[in-house]
DNA sequence: AAGTATATCAACCGCATAGCC
DNA sequence: CGGCTATGCGGTTGATATACT
């Protein structure tokens, strides 16, 4: 081949032993890439382009599988990658989308242009599932997902919209369902909890709260659409209609609230301080 | 300043699927 | 149809960076 035979490109890791003495008789180098090696697969990539990656493996002169390469061109070395933080925008998409397909993260990151599955996967991992872990809540319970729904992404529409002349953008690459509405987002469940139930949050709200010294848990009678007086969305993402309880009037047992409170207040916080800082390093 | 804990992210692994022979 | 290979996907791991004590 021309221009990136092993004669013409020889990398460094050919030499010297990188990787450890084992993974070079296997005949596989494994582990971190080097400038060379990138080098290597992006010119042999341009030249040849992407599939085929065992053959670009070896037509790159590389000593690596083509899975290896497949992943490193698909995560590192594309041209049409977009670095840095996710936005605030991409953060809602990736939450909704979520929401909708679980953890299919290749087609997650189909509707973020220039961002990997890896990088969402990522996201997920290290800023969403340690929310969940904080609430003591697992990621995939309705407990959690309710308090995506009502009180971190309302949030992040709020910021959004603030921050932003542009309307918001949801489900960017779908049509199959309409721009989802939410509650509006100043009426979060925590200022309900320890009052009545009456007044700002009269739609109702889909949480749940553990008593602390009893591990009782209290989930929250306005879930889903029995509640009489409460239409939902059969996409579960929007409530048409505000219901009441009890004539608006829900009482909470003493002494109840303040984990719960806390919990959706450093959910808040938490995500409020990431973004700080994220500005600050930008 | 040093040690430890935690967060982040690149890379690997195993499995599933598609396509070819 | 069955076997083989390449590719893609999601889960997991491990190295490094950063924060905390």
């Amino acid at each position: 081949m021309g221009a990136c035979t092993p004669s013409q490109f020889s990398p460094s890791w050919m030499s010297d032993d990188v990787c450890g003495e084992e993974d070079q008789l296997l005949g596989v180098k494994k582990g971190p890439w080097t400038e060379e090696e990138d080098a290597l697969l992006f010119n042999c990539v341009t030249v040849y382009g992407e599939g085929r990656w065992n053959s670009i493996a070896s037509l790159a002169g590389l000593n690596r599988t083509g899975k290896s390469c497949r992943l490193r061109w698909l995560n590192y070395l594309r041209p049409d990658l977009r670095r840095g933080n996710i936005t605030l925008q991409e953060q809602l998409l990736i939450l909704e989308l979520h929401s909708r397909w679980g953890s299919r993260w290749s087609k997650i990151a189909q509707c973020l242009p220039g961002r990997t599955d890896n990088e969402i996967k990522n996201y997920w991992r290290t800023r969403v599932q340690k929310q969940a872990k904080k609430m003591k809540c697992d990621v995939n319970s309705k407990q959690f997902r309710d308090a995506m729904r009502f009180v971190w992404m309302p949030r992040l529409r709020e910021r959004i919209e603030s921050s932003s002349t542009e309307p918001i953008k949801t489900s960017a690459c779908t049509t199959d369902r309409p721009a989802v509405s939410y509650p509006t987002p100043n009426q979060a469940a925590y200022q309900v909890v320890g009052k009545s139930w009456s007044g700002s949050m009269d739609w109702g709200i889909c949480w749940e709260i553990t008593e602390p010294s009893s591990s009782l848990s209290y989930s929250g009678d306005t879930q889903g659409a029995p509640l009489a007086g409460a239409t939902w969305d059969p996409s579960g993402s929007c409530c048409t209609e505000s219901s009441s309880i009890n004539g608006g009037q829900r009482s909470w047992p003493e002494g109840w609230i303040d984990e719960g409170d806390l919990m959706l207040e450093n959910l808040w916080n938490d995500e409020k301080t990431w973004f700080l800082q994220q500005q600050l390093g930008e």
